[in-house]
DNA sequence: CGCATAGTTCGGTCTCCATCGAAGCATTCT
DNA sequence: AGAATGCTTCGATGGAGACCGAACTATGCG
């Protein structure tokens, strides 16, 4: 008998299947409203509200109220990354689909994580930025390097506007093992991957495809 | 609704506070008996028992017969990373606690996390050798230094033998928010501060609580 | 062999909570 | 103001599972 921070209060929160369906859709980083999570996670709307008042309780999310609209989002990237790690253990020990399919291997190679990028492409663009010296980093933390701002401003991203909340962080990534970028940072370039039509999102999903003249263009970009 | 990974099914079964109780003792890396578990997790043998088992079934825990006794034990360091993620956000989440009692302080210093040492003493270490080249890093991975061999086996540690299991390995510290050493090393090094009786493990606790001159003899070794 | 210890299985009880329909509140549109 | 939409609260129901005592199995000891 110890006490010690509540794990079990919160892996109790994930435990149930509706609101682990609520938690995995909101893991696209849009943040959604009480009737689309209620369709995500199959349940009707009461129940649904039910769910999503007591992950607020928890801490688990964060609202946004406007006008007759409310918005329910994840309360920040330790929670997603939380998430991410539990993902990590079902995959590893859950059944082992004999043959996956392809939406899980599009998955693995790019898919939107919280607010960034993640998968084999994210973590290869922070290797590659880091072997440039165009991001400094040191463990966990990751700063911006003597020619980040120039190398950013010339594709339409201000790093310049310093925000409360850190540019660069580094998140792991479940299927690779491997750190990739979070941070504002990490957002901005997800948004401007988004805005150019160089991949888009696949519906009702994480998965980020990457059309053949866009892949080109992100490589030439990030993986110069 | 969405398939994927079962990830209700892993965090339920995190989610009961016996179940969680266990799972924490676990963390402190040593395998342990049923009964055991159960007066750690304040449950008769038999409501044990049988949470010993789902904690089997869903591939969260080992076991190894020995004669009558049956150890259980954590089923590998993803388990125990997942429980170090599910820590963080309870603690980021959860009741403020007004004071932290001086246990608490204990264990943000140095804390056993599954077989190797965490902690602030662990982050500081992990810098220093990457510091002085002895160890490589790469991300999550780690590998050994030119003078690594030499440098651990001046202290009786020998990194010679390749085990099949990665040697070192970068694990996320709950409490510091940065890296620290696992993997055999990592082990090997958590053995010999306890068996150099550097450091003393608190009873009940992953708090591990340097004497004045253990620290001192750490820190010439490791942090020099 | 019997006895003791470690552990699991069984059967039954009880509590908790996920669920939904109906009703209530709030905001926006007309 | 009145109607419509988005969401929450209430009340009732049902099912899952956590729990324990007792019986059962297995290993070790004298």
């Amino acid at each position: 008998m110890r006490e010690g921070p509540d794990i079990a209060r919160i892996a109790s929160l994930v435990g149930d299947p509706a609101r682990a369906n609520m938690l995995n859709a909101l893991m696209g980083g849009t943040a959604l409203t009480a009737s689309e999570l209620a369709l995500e996670a199959g349940v009707s709307l009461p129940t649904a509200s039910s769910h999503l008042s007591k992950l607020m309780e928890g801490g688990l999310l964060t609202l946004a109220s406007q006008g007759r609209h409310r918005y329910y989002g994840l309360a920040g990237p330790q929670v997603a990354g939380m998430i991410e790690a539990i993902t990590g253990v079902a995959e590893a020990v859950g059944p082992k689909r004999v043959r996956p399919g392809p939406r899980d291997g599009a998955m693995r190679v790019a898919r939107v994580c919280y607010d960034h990028l993640a998968g084999e492409q994210a973590v290869a663009m922070l290797d590659r930025l880091v072997a440039r010296d165009i991001l400094l980093r040191d463990d966990q933390e990751i700063r911006l390097g003597p020619s980040a701002a120039s190398h950013f401003s010339a594709i339409g991203i201000d790093v310049g506007a310093k925000p409360r909340r850190p540019v660069c962080r580094a998140c792991l990534d479940w299927s690779v093992r491997r750190s990739h970028l979070a941070g504002t940072l990490g957002a901005a370039i997800l948004d401007k991957i988004l805005a150019e039509k160089w991949a888009r999102r696949e519906k009702d999903s994480r998965a980020v495809v990457f059309s053949p003249p866009g892949k080109q263009a992100f490589e030439r970009v990030f993986l110069a």
